[in-house]
DNA sequence: AAGATAAACGAATGTTCGTTCTTTTAAAAA
DNA sequence: TTTTTAAAAGAACGAACATTCGTTTATCTT
């Protein structure tokens, strides 16, 4: 017998996103899907019971990447101020590696399609917690509940990764961030979250 | 002869949205539109030229609104702290008054439909750099590059809504945030930008 | 090499899509 | 009141949609 081949599903979850970021999710269809992975339409169906069960795992497996990614080199025993410029750096460089996917996750989350029913307990999760409780504990940082310790710790790293990605769709140029900017922005979330 | 009936053409770009928000761009056809708003499809064509045209449509009225609601009882002559408190006053309060409007917005900001090449020299886009340039002159804040002290200023504002927003729709409740939270977080930016 | 099994395919399904056309209707102008 | 005009409706269009089905093909097991 045939056996499953375990790169084409790979590659139809990454030419979906590619499609998805170039054209939305209105321009996801099964027959262009097909098209763009060299595949009949039915094809798909092997691998994927439905258009709905493969937006979902394709975002399963982008979110899996990250996790993986975001968690290189860190660790929650780290100070505060070593570990977040970690988280930082690991986000910066998932952005430059993996650009479509990032592309594709924004898309993803502020839709509908989304379901945040279950946030499930992930390693990511615990590790981040067990972090930020450490910074506490040794008084590091402020105490704040943490909603708002994540809001201070990443948005202004978020919306400078946007605006920068905005800027490099408009102009053409590939995407670039300098570590200096970077830095500038950091050492200000440190001001503000230093106890 | 018969009048062109400018209600007719908000109620067809509120149920655009409300269509959006529910079901995604892809949820969102012309004859599903009619229907919700008590119209023959073909009728959608007389206000509007295109699928396409009328998602432009609907955009720039939804920030055009955005921008009338969030200059309320702001003057660029502010301090900072003053200024920027209220900008994030008006900001929630347009997120509790235009929830829908909110979805929509970051829905299509993220979507592949946004053309951002002409950004124009909007009334809103001179008040904030005309208040900004004021702090920074005034010695209030630290001299920061444009997108440093936004992705400071809204960042944390942001996230803070991404989060009790998600908390809302999970749980069922209404949206809310509470004031002393927003300020505790309003309070850790201004700690992070003052001079 | 033969048989078994599931992957892969192309064609076809009925449905829904965006849009246009023709006709009817309502209201402003005469 | 009559005429004019554009709004509004409804039916219709081919195209594209997600999905299924029967057949073919490739590869593993024997």
């Amino acid at each position: 017998m045939r056996l499953r081949d375990e790169n084409k599903e790979t590659l139809i979850r990454e030419q979906a996103i590619a499609l998805i970021v170039q054209e939305g999710f209105d321009g996801l269809s099964m027959q262009k899907l097909a098209k763009a992975a060299n595949l009949s339409a039915s094809t798909i169906y092997i691998y994927f019971k439905s258009r709905e069960d493969l937006l979902n795992q394709v975002y399963i497996a982008v979110d899996e990447i990250f996790a993986k990614e975001v968690l290189k080199n860190f660790d929650p025993a780290m100070s505060f101020e070593e570990g977040l410029w970690q988280q930082w750096k690991n986000r910066y460089k998932y952005v430059q590696k993996y650009p479509l996917h990032y592309h594709f996750s924004e898309q993803f989350r502020n839709s509908p399609l989304i379901k945040h029913q279950d946030i499930k307990e992930s390693p990511f999760r615990v590790a981040m917690q067990q972090f930020t409780k450490n910074a506490i504990q040794r008084k590091e940082i402020v105490d704040l509940p943490p909603e708002i310790l994540w809001a201070l710790a990443y948005g202004p790293f978020y919306i400078l990764i946007k605006f920068h990605l905005d800027q490099s769709s408009m102009s053409g140029k590939p995407f670039s961030l300098s570590e200096q900017k970077m830095k500038q922005a950091f050492g200000l979330v440190i001001k503000a979250l230093k106890a």
